[in-house]
DNA sequence: TCGGTCACGTA
DNA sequence: CGTACGTGACCGAG
């Protein structure tokens, strides 16, 4: 059945899959397509390892919660590494790919009586006269028929071939762009996986955990209510009588002002000073606190996201702005409170591991300074810059820090001229990423990843305005350019570790991804054989990613039976 | 019902 | 006046 079909697909060759809403797959090459059962797609991978092409991998999800594929171009992926911007649709990852302004991607119109839209025999054809994808195809009329289907993967491989010689343009200046692209590709499959398998919760414990900081979970909306009003009660007495609501900040001004404190808004940072001035501060102090956990991280988030003890979100593999990977559900922002509730299930540990001071080792390694590059030789990096700068530690670490995120004020301003003799490269580097940002001009991160800015608003209210907007867009590009390396080096790093599990049958899986931080679960009697493959995964994905062996990365590691046993 | 604002948890 | 994300409550416009 699949013969003609696969008979000049080798390892690595592009293979496009579609799933139908109905389930219907189809499997398409050069040569030809075919409609198959997923037990083929599992068969090819393991027989022929292709380079799986798809739109999405949301859109292949049902085969990949099932076939763990090992090598995939995530169109969506690509598109938003060479395009940049999040927007990754077909539509728009098509109009991008043949040189088509995506604000001109027709839209679906509704029905209309008088106006009965194209004519059935418009539709055989996926593109339209104007040379975008038809809307009534990336609607859905693309998986009506086998032959519509067979056209919608043939349409994913030519965004592919041209997708890969954009890559291979960006190549000439940024030599990782291909390898960016397979990574991100990958770690979109990684975000599949992640969405199915969720992270191991405990969910007695963190009721525990969530009563002992709201109280016992209400059996009504009566008891909700009276719990409610208790705990606002509890700031209201420190407060002069008067009808308040808590959840206004207007309101929380007030009545600040009628106590005496006045405050250009009431975070919690800003308390944070006053919190001897009136006793209403502290106990609002807590109110928050208490009423973040009810609100967000209560019964009501347990309820909603652990099934079955597994905590589940919807992952992207990269953000809009630097590509970092996002997860919902809470799994990205769970308090540290929290965090004991996340137990390895029986027979299981989790193997967890953190890089070390990612952001200046990766800065060393992306803008290919010798000298701070020396300093990544040692654990704490800080030390070395600290004694080259001629002050103590905790003022280099601010300096380098505040150098990468565009910091203007604080006393830094000697530590950062000093900066800039130590490390001229590193600094220059930071600097152009800065300008760009200011001037509105797009950058590329290491990896390849387009930085876009919006061009700059004209109709400023001020000057001080435009001149504020510039430099928040100038720390936006000095942030981003680190941010967004370190993002794809950790890319690189959780889709190597993933493969190598893979590879040497270990049953052990990825559970969460931390912007730096990795947490695989693993069976008990292989957690020495994970670590070990975590570590020096770190070792292989680096050395595959920076330019030269320079820089040293580092992780922490270690193995526990629940997350907050680490550190 | 929606987008904007405030607020706050994480990296 | 470090950036980024997701979430939830409230407001005011529609």
């Amino acid at each position: 059945m699949t013969d003609g079909l696969l008979a000049a697909v080798g390892r690595g060759d592009p293979l496009a899959l579609t799933v139908a809403p109905d389930g219907a797959l189809t499997v398409a090459s050069d040569a030809a397509s075919a409609e198959v059962e997923i037990d083929d797609v599992a068969r090819i991978e393991a027989t022929i390892g292709p380079r799986w092409v798809w739109w999405s991998a949301a859109s292949v999800a049902p085969v990949l919660e099932v076939v763990p594929v090992a090598r995939a171009w995530d169109l969506a992926a690509v598109h938003r590494l060479v395009h940049g911007g999040w927007r990754a649709e077909p539509a728009v990852v098509w109009a991008r790919s043949h040189g088509l302004d995506p604000d001109t991607v027709p839209v679906l119109r509704p029905p209309d009586l008088f106006d009965l839209g194209p004519a059935p025999a418009d539709l055989v054809e996926p593109v339209g006269p104007d040379g975008h994808l038809r809307p009534e195809w990336t609607a859905g009329e693309w998986a009506a028929t086998p032959a519509r289907r067979a056209r919608w993967a043939a349409a994913a491989l030519d965004v592919a071939a041209r997708q890969r010689d954009a890559v291979d343009s960006l190549a000439a200046i940024h030599p990782q762009a291909l390898a960016t692209a397979r990574a991100e590709s990958t770690a979109e499959v990684l975000c599949v996986e992640l969405g199915a398998g969720g992270l191991p919760i405990d969910v007695a414990v963190a009721e525990t955990i969530i009563g002992g900081i709201v109280g016992a979970r209400p059996r009504s909306t009566a008891e909700a209510d009276a719990q409610r009003a208790e705990r606002d009660a509890a700031v209201l007495r420190h407060a002069p009588p008067g009808r308040t609501d808590l959840r206004n900040p207007a309101q929380v001004r007030s009545l600040l002002r009628r106590v005496g404190v006045e405050v250009d808004d009431t975070r919690a940072w800003r308390l944070e000073q006053l919190r001897d001035v009136h006793p209403v501060v502290e106990a609002l102090l807590a109110w928050r606190r208490i009423e973040r956990t009810a609100t967000t991280y209560g019964y009501g988030w347990l309820d909603e996201h652990v099934r079955d003890g597994r905590l589940r979100g919807s992952w992207t593999g990269s953000d809009g702005a630097a590509g970092r990977m996002t997860a919902s559900a809470g799994l990205h922002s769970m308090p540290a409170d929290l965090r004991p509730a996340v137990v390895a299930e029986p027979g299981h540990v989790f193997v967890r591991a953190d890089l070390g001071q990612i952001e200046p080792r990766v800065l060393a390694a992306v803008s290919g300074d010798r000298s701070l590059a020396a300093a990544t030789r040692t654990d704490d990096m800080y030390a070395p810059v600290a004694s080259q700068l001629g002050v103590d530690r905790p003022t280099a670490k601010v300096a380098v820090l505040g150098a990468m995120y565009g910091q203007t004020t604080g006393h830094g301003a000697q530590a950062l001229r000093r900066l800039d003799a130590a490390y001229p490269v590193a600094m220059g580097y930071l600097r152009d990423a800065d300008e760009a940002g200011q001037v509105g001009r797009s950058i590329r991160t290491y990896g390849g990843r387009l930085i876009r800015f919006g061009s700059t608003n004209a109709n400023e209210v001020s000057e001080r305005d435009a001149r504020s907007r510039a430099a928040a867009m100038g720390r936006y590009g000095r942030n981003a350019m680190i941010q967004g390396a370190a993002a794809e080096l950790f890319k690189r790093w959780a889709v190597t570790v993933r493969a190598r599990l893979a590879g040497d049958g270990i049953p052990a899986s990825i559970v969460l991804c931390l912007h730096d931080e990795l947490l695989v679960h693993a069976p008990l009697d292989a957690a020495g054989a994970v670590a070990a493959i975590v570590a020096d995964g770190l070792q292989q994905a680096a050395a595959g990613w920076a330019p030269d062996d320079s820089v040293r990365f580092v992780a922490d590691l270690s193995v526990v039976p629940r997350w907050s046993d680490a550190k």
